[in-house]
DNA sequence: TTGCTTGCAAATGATTTGCACTGCT
DNA sequence: AGCAGTGCAAATCATTTGCAAGCAA
């Protein structure tokens, strides 16, 4: 596989940017692991500093090869970019802060992408990008019988 | 019209909490302006505090009357709850930030709601609620001819 | 050498919170 | 009296940025 990486490498050269290793260590983890917090980035990623994985984030962003994904929570969770991993949605835990990808019936994508183009024609609006998630308790967070065990934590600052 | 107000007031009552006026206020922008920041708030609230307003925010939002918008941008946007105002959707502006509030059509509505459901399912995730917002440009911020005049500002640090 | 990288420490700025006081009930 | 509301000022904490040193082209 002519992997993600050399997409990575090109996005980065055409911005004058470089593939350096702290900035694979990074994509490494998004790759591996999925939206993301930048806490849970360091941590699994030994060797990167805070300030460093944070401008690199911005770096990758304007660049398009990583995206923020909407989530309740003081940190802001991030994931490789629709382009490279391929077009998805997400389920949010309202409890813990966990994102899972999940991918939706192509039909229903085309008949989400026509209506919203009709609303967005009526306000004048270009549109871009949609994002559909649900919200909700991820099997660790939910009440009852299976996983009552203890959530990944992420809360607010209560 | 036994308007959105006496809901609200049973909702806090119910939370042992009292609708004062400047709740009232607040409610009240909202109400009017749609999704807005804290900033906007307070500028169309005259007399509400900085440090209340982020307060009657929180516990609005623990009673269910407000809800949060995901918005690129520094400044958390709120809005009155789904409940309350009906089931809609957004149009998010990624220049300025605005917010446009738009409703779909029901077929669609419950389409996207079945297959979330399956997909929901197949994780053990319990889904609650929905979001299905267009990012792109708003009138304002679209380049082109239209509105080539100042976006509501509103952007990251830079 | 010229310019992109990075670590460290200091700065920013949105949001939260402690405390004291006012006002319902 | 007893508890909820609220302003003010101080505290927090995620995120950003200045600066100086390291490295690749």
């Amino acid at each position: 596989m002519t992997s993600v990486h050399d997409e990575i490498g090109r996005l980065l050269d055409d911005a004058g940017l470089r593939y350096t290793p702290g900035r694979r260590a990074l994509i490494e983890v998004l790759a591996r692991r999925g939206p993301s917090t930048l806490p849970e980035i360091l941590a699994a990623a030994p060797g990167l500093t805070q300030s460093s994985a944070y401008r690199h984030l911005g770096e990758l962003e304007a660049v398009g090869v990583v995206q923020r994904v909407p989530t309740p929570g003081d940190h802001t969770r991030v994931e490789l970019a629709d382009g490279l991993t391929g077009h998805h949605h997400h389920l949010v835990c309202d409890a813990c802060g966990a994102v899972i990808d999940v991918e939706l019936d192509t039909d229903l994508e085309a008949a989400v992408e026509t209506a919203l183009a009709r609303v967005a024609a009526r306000h004048a609006f270009v549109g871009e990008r949609h994002d559909i998630d649900l919200h909700g308790r991820c099997r660790s967070c939910a009440p009852g019988p299976s996983g009552a065990a203890s959530p990944t934590a992420t809360r607010r600052r209560s």
